[in-house]
DNA sequence: TGTGTCAAGCTGAGAA
DNA sequence: TTCTCAGCTTGACACA
């Protein structure tokens, strides 16, 4: 399996937050405030007493927003984080996880991007957070790279390619980038001249 | 209110 | 049988 390794730009978590957290923090606290839990940030006055391991836990989220959902991330299972509606009907919830999370989760991901199980509990237990939920994570983040190569591919397509200018074409073109990409046993393919063949690589 | 993002759900395949 | 994977889809949430 060969993955693309992007030249990572040297910096320091530090760094981040602090910038971040100055410009940010003030943005977004005041329109968190619409959602129905309000902003976590300003309800918590421990917030200078975190501790760095409950930082990485995601007792607040370095921006200060989505903090209902951070802190059912790191301190509970999914299981536990299932609310129900007014009809008794499970309720799905998202997690969303905290910045220094995510970012911890990226440097992984740059470094391999798979994990093998002890690893993977490692991580869950730096981060405070179930080894499903790195699974899924390191899942879905491999997806949404493949789907993003397919989707720079396309363009490069398109950008050397004439005649190609319908929406239907671009679509097409989507499609059989998907499928060059998934089987690279070099299936037949169904190409823009409506003929079968096998692929070019 | 529409849209984009993303964690989690689902399905089928392959390995041990 | 169990686990992990890919490849989507779903649903909650934030934001313009």
């Amino acid at each position: 399996m060969s993955e693309t390794v992007k030249p990572l730009t040297s910096f320091f978590i530090e760094d981040i937050l602090s910038i971040k957290e100055k410009t940010r923090l003030n943005v977004k606290c005041s329109s968190s405030h619409k959602s129905k839990e309000g902003c976590a940030q300003c309800n918590n006055q421990q917030h200078d007493q975190v501790s760095q391991s409950e930082e990485l836990g995601a007792k607040h989220t370095a921006f200060g927003a989505r903090k209902d959902s951070i802190a059912s991330s790191s301190s509970s299972t999914p299981d536990a984080m299932k609310s129900f509606t007014s009809a008794g009907k499970q309720k799905r919830s998202r997690a969303a996880f905290s910045h220094l999370q995510v970012l911890e989760l990226e440097t992984k991901f740059n470094h391999q991007k798979y994990l093998s199980a002890p690893e993977r509990a490692n991580l869950a237990n730096t981060l405070r957070l179930t080894e499903t939920q790195i699974k899924i994570w390191f899942q879905n983040r491999r997806y949404k790279t493949k789907r993003k190569q397919a989707t720079e591919y396309c363009k490069n397509i398109f950008q050397k390619s004439e005649g190609l200018n319908t929406e239907d074409d671009l679509v097409r073109a989507s499609l059989l980038t998907t499928l060059y990409k998934t089987y690279q046993c070099r299936p037949y393919v169904y190409d823009f001249n409506r003929t079968w063949r096998p692929t070019l690589w």
